[in-house]
RNA sequence: GCCCUGGUAGUCUAUCGGUUAGGAUACGGCCCUGUCGAGGCUGUGAGGCGGGUUCAACUCCCGCCCAGGGCG
């Protein structure tokens, strides 16, 4: 299921089988919450380097709905994606006020995005829509407390987030899928600890990190990173949701991440922002209107490999939604050159210094 | 030559005899991290010129300049 590689430090490489190929870790998936990243294609994002994605199995079982998927051979064939897909559970949008009507030890209760309906999802429910998606790996309902949250919040939903990962465990069904579970604790360090415990013993096929990059610091971030990863099994793969961008990436990988995903490439792309090896850089500014290099100087991207800064620019200020999908494939590319390049100088042993160039090279912080 | 209308940031425009002259766009900056979000926040920047009335004028009056329209 999982077979490390190399190591380096806390730093690991390895290879995770699914049901739709080896992926090697670490690597890093696009969020396609509907079914596609927005705005790309999935040749754009095989092009881009990319490996596997994540959908979101709460927002698909409202539209189209598992049996329509059913019916359509699965998720895979149903997308029209052949290799990994992960599907998120849904727990997330409990901290969307959007979404959420009410929590309890049941389940949550959400409003319907797409008209005024609700639906209830449980452990149990979650768990069934993802083995009908027939996802390559299905992710527990958790109880994600708001950052800010009271450590009695904080508890709760810690203690609650490992009973509903039990009753996961035994809701899950589909032997070709695996099954992930999430710890919560927020900020706290021994209910983080002692929630990645519990979540750790359950045996899932991996364990992620859950409830953060949700308004922490970065040296908040990394802390709980390491406390839950020192109580998760070496031999299993350790998923950080939600991140993100390519210094997190990096740091994060450090302290022994395998597998990342997050909206923030695709979506700093949506609002014209590009990602590049000196920083990140607004397209818009008027000093790239006769600046005819690509995005970034190394970068090997169908969009670094066809068109200028300039010409980005120019479709951006006139409002051409191709500049958006330009960026967003650049982007997603350069994200998964990071994740790429960082598993090369794990298996070299050069990752630190790696991590170290990146930080240089750098201008402003990413 | 005469008449009319109008001159407010780089551009377009709102309002007003008295508080920080509002907005759009442009320019600059910041943010976005398990997505219903191609979005959000923010900074710089303005009353053609000269005179008059008034306690007080971007605002009312006069002249000039400029622009647009009309008549000859």
């Amino acid at each position: 299921m999982f077979k490390l590689v190399a190591e380096q430090e806390n730093a690991r490489t390895g290879i995770l089988k699914t049901a739709h190929g080896k992926i090697e870790t670490p690597f890093f998936m696009p969020v396609a919450t509907k079914g596609a990243v927005k705005l790309v294609s999935n040749s754009e994002l095989e092009e881009a380097g990319t490996k596997c994605i994540i959908c979101n199995a709460y927002l698909l079982s409202i539209s189209p709905g598992t049996k329509i998927v059913k019916k359509a051979g699965g998720i895979h064939k149903f997308i029209g994606w052949n290799k990994g897909i992960f599907t998120d559970s849904g727990g997330f949008q409990t901290l969307s006020e959007k979404f959420l009507i009410k929590a309890d030890e049941k389940g949550v209760t959400f409003k319907n995005p797409f008209d005024k309906s609700t639906s209830f999802l449980s452990p149990e429910k979650a768990v069934e829509i993802q083995n009908l998606l027939e996802s390559d790996v299905a992710m527990c309902l958790d109880d994600v407390p708001l950052h800010g949250s009271t450590l009695t919040r904080i508890k709760e939903s810690a203690e609650r987030t490992t009973r509903w990962a039990e009753r996961c465990k035994n809701a899950h069904k589909n032997k070709k899928q695996l099954l992930f579970g999430i710890c919560q604790g927020g900020l706290n360090e021994k209910l983080r600890q002692k929630s990645s415990k519990e979540i750790a013993k359950i045996e899932f096929d991996g364990n992620a990190i859950g409830g953060l990059c949700i308004g922490e610091t970065n040296s908040e971030r990394n802390k709980m990173v390491k406390v839950s990863n020192s109580q998760f099994q070496k031999d299993k793969p350790r998923y950080l949701m939600g991140v993100g961008s390519p210094k997190d990436i990096l740091e994060c990988i450090s302290h022994g991440v395998d597998i990342f995903d997050s909206c923030f490439p695709a979506r700093i792309a949506r609002h014209r922002t590009a990602m590049t090896s000196k920083g990140n850089i607004n397209i818009l500014n008027a000093r790239f209107a006769k600046d005819f290099k690509p995005l970034d100087k190394k970068c090997e991207c169908f969009t670094c490999q066809n068109h200028s800064r300039a010409f980005i620019r120019h479709l951006a200020k006139t409002k051409e939604e191709n500049s958006l999908r330009l960026l967003s494939i650049h982007n997603i590319s350069f994200v998964q050159k990071i994740a790429k390049e960082a598993k090369l100088a794990i298996k070299e042993n050069r990752f630190d210094k790696m991590v170290k160039d990146f930080k240089r090279n750098k201008q402003k912080v990413f």
